[in-house]
RNA sequence: GGUCCAAUAGCUCAGUUGGAUAGAGCAACAGCCUUCUAAGCUGUGGGUCGCAGGUUCGAAUCCUGCUUGGAUCACCA
């Protein structure tokens, strides 16, 4: 039995014979001591004062006695107020560490057969325009969340849905079509995806020059916008391409081929990858017959003009249209469709949406319509909805040019951390290749850890004027921290200092160490949590947390140069077992740690 | 207007089944490298937890109302 249900026992059988009363077991509170007590767990007794009839400080003191005499770890416990706190004997934190060395990934659950099946859907970018911080955020956000899910014992199954089709599509490449002069990415040294966005926004810019046209010639905004040739060539397009016109399917395919390679290589850069990758082209028909089917059960309507709608007004919603009056179907329509293609192909047991939250509507309308149409899993689809990165005045528009652009500003982190790490010296007998790997490293672990450690339901501002930090809470820090736990690892080698297997329950322990060693307590816990509530932002306020305990530890004490020799393996020990959780738990936030830095 | 979300130090953020004197980082100031990496460590200053009620032994946390900011309510995706 673990510690704490031990304690809960204890204090169970404490009221029966001291108070002749039971108390229900969720009453009990086992919590962390704060820092400025003694102790290492406490326990709250105000919940309790009803079964003892007694005040707090008597409840307290008369429980701590009885604790202190039965459970053999306890060694000592103060009162102060309504608070019990209990402090264990050193042994038992090393005979903890020591259980810890044996286990082959600590903290880590082991999916089974049949265990929890999860898909995750993320990153699902449109191919009308390159990738900007926004799409970082959910890309990370999605392997993150993967990760900690498969660490906390789920089986996951990673997905893109890639937006390939559409009115957008058709713009660019109607504007490649009217003004490229057949530029590739080849003949113009541009990324796929940005040539192609460029003529995205080579559309709208002529487009508009169309619409203002119009207006001057006396038409009314809402008919210019509807009239403009460009919009209407891009709608016969869009037919074109429904029909599936050779030569349209063809430009088609060649474009998006562009895109995809500028997708991977931007993919690559932040290790971000998928088990599935989903083309709305071969996903935007599903649904339709399952919405046939709903409209036969009478649990949607049909209007006049044909069109097919759920009526969510006795839900608090509005009518929600999934079918057109030309029959052809909209987003929801083809969600409908997909959900169900995944839940009974892979036999999924939850299925999670990691899209903004300026879709929250869209997806509690699409778990209520799921519901309607009868199907048991609806209640098993999530919306991970996450907030908006925000700049300084405001939110990224890409027509107004504040859009910061994922390449752009993964180049300009590489060059900050070049910079830096060559004024520090850190590096200089490395060679070229080496350190681009590490400035990379450390450029990828600032990025990630500042949009990572940010609760990912709250909006967020990045500043660009201000580059990411590299000191304080952030991933270099962390990474420094490992960087510096594998140099006196190395040094131990080379002094031929040789770690025992583990440590010896005798030695007398300071609270640094035990505190390093109530973190390491912690972290399977952690990793429920964060996977419960699919953030990883509690996994980097804990390794932030842990990094810098360990920091002071190491400015507090000597390791390789402690006389005794049994502290000094355990130290090299715990300093051991700090490094292989620091580099196990930044692997779940996708950063990796350089061994120098 | 309806629905949903947010508001904590000058700035960026923690604070998760309600618990002790609300914490970090940045910025400012003052210290610490002859000693395992100073991308580090230590200290000082900085708070009406948006406002007002309520529940409770106890509220930043739960409830109600209000203020402010954001998102959304398309035969867009």
């Amino acid at each position: 039995m673990n510690i704490e249900g031990k304690i809960k026992e204890n204090i169970i059988e404490a009221f029966q014979k001291i108070y002749s009363s039971e108390i229900p077991e969720k009453l009990i509170q086992i919590q962390k001591t704060r820092k400025e007590f003694i102790g290492d767990f406490t326990v709250v007794v105000f919940p309790f004062l009803r079964f003892s009839k007694k005040s707090p400080e008597l409840t307290a003191e008369q429980l701590g006695v009885y604790l202190k005499d039965n459970v053999s770890e306890i060694n000592e416990f103060n009162v102060i107020k309504g608070f019990l706190n209990l402090k264990f004997l050193d042994s038992f934190w090393i005979d903890f560490l020591n259980t810890t060395l044996l286990e082959e990934n600590y903290g880590f659950k082991q999916a089974k057969e049949d265990s929890e099946k999860i898909m995750i859907e993320y990153s699902s970018p449109n191919t009308n325009k390159p990738l900007h911080l926004g799409h970082v955020r959910n890309n990370l956000l999605g392997y993150s969340v993967a990760q900690i899910l498969k660490a906390s014992g789920k089986n996951v199954m990673k997905v893109n849905l890639v937006n390939d089709r559409g009115i957008h599509i058709c713009k660019s490449m109607l504007a490649w079509q009217k003004w490229g002069n057949g530029q590739t990415p080849e003949t113009s040294h541009l990324k796929g995806d940005k040539l192609v966005g460029n003529y995205y926004v080579k559309f709208d810019q002529e487009y508009k020059k169309q619409v203002a046209t119009l207006i001057n010639k006396g038409i009314s905004a809402d008919d210019a916008k509807k009239q403009a040739p460009l919009l209407v060539e891009a709608q016969k397009m869009l037919l074109k391409w429904e029909m599936k016109d050779a030569e349209t399917i063809a430009l088609w395919e060649k474009m998006n081929a562009w895109v995809y390679k500028g997708f991977d290589e931007t993919y690559n850069k932040l290790g971000i990858d998928f088990d599935k990758v989903y083309y709305e082209s071969e996903t935007y028909l599903l649904g339709k017959a399952i919405v046939a089917e709903g409209l036969k059960n009478g649990v949607l309507i049909k209007k006049e003009d044909g069109s097919v709608w759920a009526d969510l007004t006795k839900d608090g919603l509005d009518e929600k249209l999934l079918l057109r009056a030309d029959g052809t179907s909209v987003y929801m329509t083809q969600d409908i469709g997909t959900a169900n293609q995944r839940f009974s192909e892979f036999n999924i047991d939850k299925l999670i949406y990691v899209v903004g939250n300026e879709q929250n509507y869209h997806f509690q309308v699409l778990a209520l319509v799921l519901k309607k149409l009868g199907y048991s899993w609806a209640d098993n689809l999530f919306h991970l909805s996450y907030g908006m990165v925000e700049l300084p005045n405001g939110k990224m528009k890409s027509r107004e040019g504040t859009v910061v652009d994922a390449d752009d500003l993964l180049n300009e982190m590489i060059e900050t951390a070049r910079e830096t790490s060559e004024e520090l010296g850190k590096l200089d007998s490395y060679s070229d290749e080496e350190v681009n790997n590490v400035v990379e490293t450390i450029a990828l672990g600032a990025l990630k850890y500042f949009i990572l450690k940010v609760d990912p339901k709250k909006n967020m501002l990045f500043n660009p004027k201000e580059s990411i930090d590299f000191n304080g809470n952030t991933g270099p820090f962390i990474q420094y921290s490992y960087a510096r736990i594998k140099s006196v690892l190395n040094k131990a080698k080379n002094q031929n200092i040789k770690q025992t297997e583990n440590v010896s329950n005798k030695i007398k322990i300071n609270e640094k160490e035990i505190s390093l060693i109530k973190l390491i307590f912690d972290y399977p816990s952690t990793i429920i949590e964060a996977a419960d509530s699919y953030s990883p932002a509690l996994i980097a306020n804990y390794i932030y947390d842990f990094a810098k305990e360990f920091n002071q530890f190491y400015h507090d004490c000597t390791i390789l140069k402690e006389p005794d020799i049994n502290i000094r393996n355990f130290r090299l020990i715990l300093s051991d077992m700090v490094g292989k959780i620091i580099k196990s738990s930044m692997s779940l936030l996708g950063i990796n740690v350089p061994k120098r830095m």
